[in-house]
RNA sequence: GGGAUCUUAGCUCAGCUGGGAGAGCAUCUGCCUUACAAGCAGAGGGUCACAGGUUCGAGCCCUGUAGGUCCCACCA
């Protein structure tokens, strides 16, 4: 009785206390030991840019939880953290806070601008783990890498080196998104696709030497012009069958193109003519090498018009546009300008419309590298959790192109490639050679360029591991088991993490990928900077609890779904963190002090049997769930076990037994052991969900263990399945309810007590009403209570209850209204007449009877009789009335 | 253009391999019953989008329709 607890839960209290705990005894961390099996998630490393928000705090909560499970149940579990470097928002971001200071990048130089950065990251890197540590994260922070601390980059530039001599890395010219505002090329994935409305500008473009004839063409980029230098038909298009070979004047600009005939080109589409611009479109760059056509470019890095474009020069590019669409008109070249829809390429980072252009770049060869990563998920050696990811993944796999991975920023991996100033030889090399190759000078300087972000991230399986370095936690914790992501970046991080794998492990770099969704606002909507309808995590928790909001957004949810995010959602969760307070909080005050003993099953009770007959199904159900990755399905039986049996059902039963110690002192003590036995078993149930309130409980619960993060997962018993208890405490269930509907249907004040008359002739049924007399009697305030086989000594007018297998009165004759209670009745038969009919129905059936299972069968003619007997019961009772 | 996914109670969502429709919140009615009013007890509320099909049996499987969301895609 000394233990005590607050009187009502505040995580305020708790929280960060216990989370000192488990950091100060290394609880988190995890070292090789080959007497235990290993489970390893590495984290998804968060930008040192970012704050926590609540997809963070989502994809936390699921690897947590998968990760206190796994440890209790004694695997070497290690949560491997760390941060991104996240080359473009982190440079954009200290680009912008130097330009608040009138600082420009420029000025600064390489050298001196990354020192701004690293100053940068010193300063808001450790921010977000510090809020990740707020969520209850039980990472093994020892470990936290950054993937441009010294192992990583040397693992990007191991795997750099090693995919450019096998052939998969090459330099090349080809045509890549630039963003001009960023002033770096992206990857495709990079690339965000918008509905735009626009304009088909209708072009005439003259034939040369043939006065007044024109050849039309149609263009939603009419400054592209500037760089044409073909106009192309489809070789079977009979309408122009006779220009094909013939020489056009460009407009505006006066160079002579020809027209080519190309199968790219569609007939339907437009005029059937299109104007080709190798140097600033996929297509006709492909269209360019066909037919040998010059590359014009005619753009600068910042989308204004350079040299090429003549009088042009240094408009933008918008403004360019705007001036010859003018121009052609006045020149009579204009033919019309039709609405147009259609889809515009931009810079996911900053919304930038994305220039196609012709650029030197470094590109990873994918159509090799992506077999085995196709294979592994093809034939089951990756999960992706939903399994509908599949389709995601392949449609990706299957239209697979290379990949560019150089970027003109200064923060990332630096391209171990080395220029010679003098004959312009290249080399690839881990330090720079000094000397040229071919023509022995020393004027050799490395390359520019730094690489994507997520080629250094696409290592994180191995690399935080050590690799390439063959180190002991390599060989023991690789390969990870999970991997929890968000399908946003499926294309951006997960493909790629698993060819890396393949490619430099030989080995799946995981072995489940479990996606979630999005948190959406109450509407729907993605949470945004710019819309303003964020939910800071660290304000839940702070109102909250960290578990509440843990529970919030794990429960009700399907693996890879989106979810809203609702308030009222957070409130019940925390109601639950209350609920389970105070039912700790009770069984504290009323169990006595000392070491219990596991009572044996003669001394178990009936419903001591039946609440851990419930516990052991609890468990079982609870583990397979998880093990599916099912946590809400878990979670939320975990929840209804608590609060619908434990709470309302058991400690009530318990009640009855424990205020009268005196009286019972054996039933007392099995009830004592009970509560406290089923509840540290549900709050180990209940520990990965929410850490700390289930730590708080189980340390002032009992002493024998320092933390319940470590205790042991609990085992389904088969000694402990009890199906007659069950059913026992069903009936019970069924009689009480069944009191308490009348009650207030019948507006009996829970203050009137009454004796209560239990009439069946079922022998067993007897004895279970019987046995558990002082409980339901208790629970219902029943003042006598009998059990017997007929109805003699009731009197005419008392009240009757029909449940399954018996009918129980209650001499409340003052109080009660006859004509309700016919209609009570009378609903009642309205229900049975229903079941009659559906149980009557499906029996009588031949098909149901030959075809459907036998026990489908038994069980519906067991429903039969229940019902069958009670509606005699309740007619008995009517015509008694009548 | 291709693909995915959703449509279940007033709202937000569960419903895992087909076998009597669930939760939370909201609503209504009683209760300060000695763990909890962040609570207890009770109640109301659903032709599971629509139309077909398979099956003894369909919210669940198949086909189609409508609407919503998302992803991918070089139709200028």
């Amino acid at each position: 009785m000394s233990k005590e607890l607050a009187k009502t839960y505040d995580p305020k209290d708790i929280e960060d206390r216990l989370y000192r705990k488990w950091e100060e005894n290394k609880y988190f961390h995890a070292e090789p030991d080959r007497s235990k099996k290993p489970f390893t998630i590495v984290m998804p490393p968060p930008n040192i840019t970012g704050q926590l928000h609540m997809g963070h705090a989502l994809d936390n909560t699921m690897q947590d939880i998968l990760i206190r499970y796994k440890r209790m149940q004694g695997y070497n579990a290690l949560w491997q953290p760390g941060t991104d470097h996240a080359s473009i928002s982190t440079e954009v971001k200290v680009i912008e806070s130097l330009r608040e200071q009138g600082i420009d990048k420029n000025d600064l130089g390489r050298e001196g601008f990354l020192e701004k950065v690293w100053e940068w990251k010193e300063e808001y890197g450790g921010r977000i783990i510090r809020q990740l540590k707020k969520m209850g994260s039980s990472a093994d922070w020892d470990r936290e890498r950054f993937t441009m601390d010294e192992g990583c980059s040397a693992a990007v530039q191991e795997v750099f080196i090693k995919l450019y001599e096998k052939g998969l890395i090459y330099k090349g010219s080809r045509i890549v998104n630039w963003c001009p505002v960023c002033k770096t090329s992206i990857s495709d994935a990079e690339v965000e696709h918008e509905e735009q409305d626009g304009f088909f500008w209708h072009i005439n473009y003259p034939v040369k030497g043939e006065e007044g004839r024109f050849v039309e063409i149609a263009t939603t980029r009419p400054e592209t012009l500037l760089g044409d230098t073909a106009v192309a038909v489809n070789p079977e298009d009979e309408r122009y069958q006779d220009i094909i070979g013939k020489t056009l004047i460009l407009p505006l600009v006066g160079r002579e193109i020809p027209v080519v005939a190309d199968h790219y080109v569609d007939k339907e589409f437009g005029t059937g003519c299109v104007k080709i611009t190798p140097a600033h479109d996929p297509n006709d760059f492909e269209v360019g090498k066909r037919h040998n056509l010059p590359e014009i470019n005619v753009l600068n890095d910042d989308a204004t018009i350079n040299a090429n474009g003549g009088k042009y020069q240094g408009m933008d590019r918008y403004e360019a546009r705007k001036l010859m669409v003018q121009e052609l008109e006045e020149q009579g070249l204009l033919v019309k300008i039709v609405p147009h829809s259609h889809n515009v390429g931009t810079h996911d980072r900053c919304s930038t419309t994305v220039e196609p252009m012709v650029k030197q770049q470094w590109f990873v060869k994918m159509d090799e590298l992506i077999k085995p990563a196709v294979e592994a998920v093809r034939s089951g050696e990756i999960k992706l959790l939903p399994e509908r990811m599949d389709k995601t993944y392949f449609n990706w796999t299957d239209n697979i192109r290379d990949w560019c991975i150089s970027r003109q920023l200064w923060w990332g991996h630096r391209i171990p490639a080395y220029y010679c100033a003098d004959c312009g030889e290249f080399v690839v090399a881990r330090e720079n050679p000094g000397k040229c190759p071919k023509c022995g000078c020393t004027h050799m300087t490395q390359d520019e360029d730094t690489l994507d972000t997520w080629f250094s991230s696409a290592l994180w399986p191995f690399s935080t591991l050590g690799w390439p370095e063959k180190t002991e936690d390599l060989d023991y914790f690789y390969p990870n088991d999970v991997l929890v992501t968000g399908y946003d970046i499926i294309f951006f991080w997960v493909i790629r993490m698993i060819f890396s794998g393949y490619e430099q492990m030989g080995e799946a770099p995981f072995k489940t990928v479990l996606f979630h969704g999005l948190v959406r606002d109450s509407q729907g909507r993605k949470m945004s900077k710019s819309l303003g309808n964020g939910i800071d995590p660290l304000e839940v928790i702070d109102k909250y609890g960290a578990d509440a909001l843990r529970l919030t957004l794990i429960t009700g949810n399907a693996p890879g779904n989106d979810m809203r995010f609702y308030w009222e959602r957070v409130e019940s969760s925390r109601n639950f963190a209350n609920k389970v307070w105070n039912a700790s909080r009770f069984i504290m005050m009323n169990i006595d002090e000392g070491e219990m003993i596991e009572p044996s099953l003669e001394q178990l009770r009936t419903g001591d049997k039946w609440i851990l007959s419930k516990v052991n199904t609890l468990t079982r159900e609870v583990t397979e769930n998880m093990d599916k990755f099912e946590l809400g399905i878990a979670v939320q039986k975990v929840y209804d076990f608590i609060w619908d049996e434990f709470c309302d059902w058991y400690i009530e039963i318990a009640k009855a037994r424990m205020f009268k110690k005196e009286k019972h002192p054996e039933s007392a003590k099995v009830a004592m052991w009970t509560l406290k036995t089923v509840l540290i078993q549900a709050l180990k149930l209940l520990h990965p969900y929410m850490p700390f309130i289930t730590e708080e409980i189980f340390c002032t619960l009992q002493t024998e263990e320092p933390t319940i993060m470590l205790s042991e997962w609990p085992k389904y018993r088969e000694d402990y399945h009890f199906a007659a208890e069950e059913a026992a405490v069903e009936h019970v269930k069924d009689l009480v309810k069944g009191v308490r509907n009348m009650r207030a249907e019948m507006n009996v004040p829970p203050s009137r007590k009454a004796k209560m008359y239990i009439v069946t002739e079922d022998a067993d049924l007897q004895n279970t009403f019987e046995s558990m007399k002082r409980i339901y009697g208790w629970i219902t305030s029943a003042s006598e209570v009998m059990v017997q086989a007929d109805k003699s000594g009731i009197g005419k007018d008392a009240v009757s209850v029909v449940i399954p297998g018996a009918v129980v009165y209650l001499p409340l004759e003052d109080l009660v209204d006859l004509e309700k209670e016919k209609e009570r009745l009378l609903k009642e038969k309205d229900r049975l007449t229903k079941e009659l009919a559906r149980s009557k129905g499906m029996l009588s059936n031949e098909k149901f009877l030959s075809r459907a299972p036998k026990e489908k069968v038994q069980e519906e003619k067991e429903k039969l009789a229940k019902y069958e007997q009670m509606m005699a019961q309740v007619e008995e009772r009517l015509d008694q009335m009548r």
